[in-house]
DNA sequence: TGAACATATAACCATAAGTTGATATGTATT
DNA sequence: AATACATATCAACTTATGGTTATATGTTCA
């Protein structure tokens, strides 16, 4: 039962599940997870060690950055979440955190840095309007 | 979001899972739940108050004796939770729980009662082997 | 009505968990 | 080697939560 209930509990809290759903759709870094969800960086790492300590998450070093993407460890517990995250996308926070996602992306493409300074200027300009 | 962060909180206690798990294979009441799990009356009724308050259960007055069950408000829940709960019953620690469920009803009725006191006694002693 | 019983709620405590700010680790670059 | 930058960990604080004991509510039956 215990890895079960390792599972719940990583998904037990709304921030988790945020960045659990942002990683689900495209591997990302620490620093862009920050950027979309503005939350501070400790938080992340923590949170997506929590995630991965579940068995629900892979991560891979590049350089500096370590990106992170939703990879369960279970067979059985890829099917429920995928069902599940598919519903969650509906939700009108869900859906603004996908959208913050894609700006991040094109902000990316087109100046072509990954640095954290950047993007959480980037996004604190978008967020006020 | 929040329907299913609700939902994950609620399932990210062993005990709720415990008293989850046995009242989707048949509807218990109260004290059929503390005797088969060994746990407080108090704690019984505030785990399944959280399970229904996160839409998991449905109960049912009989006399003196409530009785709940599982039964996901959303159809969209009831689909992943019950594969989940399949691939939880191989525990060990839920098998047991469920031998000691069918023990519960054995024991009521050979002895057509249910009342608290009984069943704690008599599972006291099966636990004690 | 009142006594007995099943369940719910309240008050409370101990512990766990979320969050932050400061610091350490690790990698790249000059 | 030294600096800069991304991420991880640590220490501390605050809030949330699991659990217990005591009490209240609601139901049955004499």
């Amino acid at each position: 039962m215990n890895e079960y209930l390792r599972i719940f509990k990583a998904l037990s809290d709304s921030t988790r599940l945020r960045i659990l759903l942002l990683v689900s759709r495209k591997e990302l870094c620490v620093c862009q997870i920050m950027a979309v969800l503005g939350i501070s960086q400790p938080l992340v790492s923590k949170d997506l060690n929590v995630l991965k300590g579940a068995g629900l998450l892979s991560s891979r070093r590049e350089g500096k950055l370590m990106f992170y993407k939703f990879r369960p460890a279970g067979v059985r517990t890829a099917g429920f979440l995928k069902n599940v995250f598919r519903e969650m996308q509906k939700d009108p926070g869900v859906i603004e955190d996908m959208q913050n996602m894609v700006r991040c992306e094109e902000f990316q493409k087109l100046t072509g840095r990954c640095d954290m300074e950047s993007f959480m200027q980037f996004m604190e300009k978008r967020r006020k309007k």
